[in-house]
DNA sequence: TTAGTTGCAAAAAGTTTGCAGCACG
DNA sequence: CGTGCTGCAAACTTTTTGCAACTAA
């Protein structure tokens, strides 16, 4: 699979891209490909999962995995290191960041000589919207 | 799926806790059943998944997952609450914790008015003896 | 024109389940 | 003895790949 030397701009990567964009929170490639398809806009599975990879090496989308063995994408609104607060009712995500963890995952490694060290960190709670409406 | 109202001991199920207990790192399902079919003491690779999801469940293994997709399993040392330091290279983890993270966490979820607040934290690097040997 | 893009069908990869037989207590 | 446990084969889920047709530039 070579890396094309230039991409070409079509309906369907726009799609994806456009309705990334207008998503709130993360979403499932099977997700996004279905509200594609509902809304009369429709992607092939395949090309979907093909744009979400791309999106995500080029760094403009997150991906993270659910425990369930489900992987989630979502558009980045801050191309700087961040984190995220996820809503385990509604989805929806807040970027965070803090020098506070930084500093430690910086700390804990040196201290047992890791290096190169990155760190992932997903706080999930319930947001208020959704502790209101329960 | 009946949860037993007792658990009886088996061959099997004492293979997969002792391999377990005597690694040092996370190993995947496969791996562990790959190296138990090895060292003769097969088990099916069913009962290794049955046994690891029993014993996630009771909270004494760890589970998370690979970027890939992959789950991986780990007894845990410690009970307590704590996050883990692993090698990318050999899979070696160490569990650390501080009230710093814990901290950080909290505050930015109050912040941002999310309760019930839960998270996971996993920081990956080069540990000092797979640095040394590159 | 021509290389990148698409999407169907099929392959992978990892995990779970149906079920008949085995074994601990 | 009886209820769990086992493991094979088959089903499932999510994601990837082969390939011929298609299309933006």
């Amino acid at each position: 699979v070579t890396t094309p030397r230039r991409a070409r701009s079509t309906r369907q990567g726009a799609a994806v891209e456009s309705l990334l964009e207008a998503s709130s929170g993360f979403r499932s490639a099977q997700d996004l490909h279905a509200e594609l398809r509902r809304r009369g806009d429709a992607v092939g599975l395949t090309t979907v999962y093909r744009h979400l990879q791309g999106l995500v090496g080029a760094g403009t989308v997150d991906m993270l995995r659910t425990t369930a063995g489900e992987a989630l994408y979502r558009q980045c609104a801050d191309a700087r290191h961040h984190h995220h607060l996820v809503c385990r009712s509604c989805g929806t995500a807040v970027e965070v960041s803090g020098q506070a963890v930084e500093r430690w995952t910086g700390a804990v490694a040196r201290e047992h000589g890791f290096t190169d060290v990155d760190h992932t960190i997903e706080v999930v709670g319930t947001c208020r919207a959704c502790s209101a409406s329960a």
